[in-house]
DNA sequence: TAAAATAAGTCAACATGGCTGACATATTTG
DNA sequence: CAAATATGTCAGCCATGTTGACTTATTTTA
């Protein structure tokens, strides 16, 4: 068990193939699919990350202000549903970017205990600049690889998902109640 | 402005078609296509965080973990380099993985600095029960979807990286120096 | 109409896993 | 022998998740 590996190289940096040491007994290509789920995501979601900084925001402030953007009107509670966060977890970053003047609440005229949240100018040109980099990094792959079009990843995507989370999201019906 | 939307809601938990209010001006497939990255994501990764959660580790410990499994031997650097994190942040889990015994540390007889990084029988059993839901989920998906093989995706999604950082681990090349 | 349920918000405390800076130790290299 | 390298450690900070306990306003219901 000790380390035949280092025995067999010659120099320190010449690393044995991947293929021949890693995973015995586990399909090569969809244990290199796993790695990159990982790496995709973290590079992805790098560009974002750096313009968040310059804002004092984070992540969390991110997802906060796509998904408003993404649903003009939508309640806290719904927010919460589709973050799956604590409303504790998203008061932070919500008050920030309200705060900020982002995010603006609007009482709802039918029921005034709910707030719809909505994007300020300043919040979609934020939005925007966020997203942008995350487009190009789509357009560029698809330009590169030869894949064709986006609608067979998506729904390979879309099926990793645990479904009840998307399709609460993507679907106009009836949420919870 | 201010919510046209909800005005014209007959119930309260009608929401309006995303494709009429969410990110105007930018293509909506695309955007799509940036959501299915956080969900595709997120719910990937809930059933190992399930298990990790049952031996009081997080997701940090099963990237450690991974990553040896992947390429056993592997020294620290080499590791910190992969996954881009401070020896710190690094040393945390590792110390964890090494006292419990999933991942054992033996001195490069060439170098005596280094120390490759293995996994044990009880880090590969881990390792195993931690990609399987993984896989199975890749299975389920690519048998649910028309995608073929997984060869376009991952063409696909190897372009979404800042390739350096893959290409470094992909490739048994040099690395730094 | 009074009581219960709902939507939102707040305070406090805790965990994880990033980060920086400052050092210590062992070993190899120049 | 001095410098560089690989690893490890202490201390503290930050972001963002968690739980639990409450408050306030508003709507629903019995």
């Amino acid at each position: 068990m000790s380390q035949e590996n280092t025995g067999t190289l010659g120099e320190k940096n010449e690393n044995p193939p991947l293929s021949d040491t890693s995973s015995p007994g586990l399909p090569r290509e969809l244990v290199e699919a796993v790695e990159l789920m990982f790496f995709a995501y973290r590079d992805f979601v790098s560009d974002p990350d750096t313009i968040l900084e310059s804002h004092g925001f984070g992540r969390a402030h991110h997802r906060v202000l796509h998904f408003v953007g993404r649903r003009p009107g939508m309640s806290v509670s719904e927010l919460l549903h589709i973050l799956s966060i604590t409303k504790q977890s998203l008061s932070r970053v919500l008050k920030d970017l309200i705060e900020e003047k982002y995010i603006i609440q609007d009482t709802d005229q039918q029921d005034r205990r709910i707030k719809r949240l909505l994007l300020s100018a300043k919040g979609h040109k934020l939005h925007r600049n966020l997203i942008d980099p995350q487009i190009r990094r789509f357009q560029d792959s698809l330009a590169k690889s030869e894949i064709g079009t986006l609608e067979k990843w998506q729904e390979f995507m879309l099926h990793l998902t645990n479904m009840e989370t998307k399709i609460d999201f993507m679907d106009d019906t009836v949420r919870e109640k």
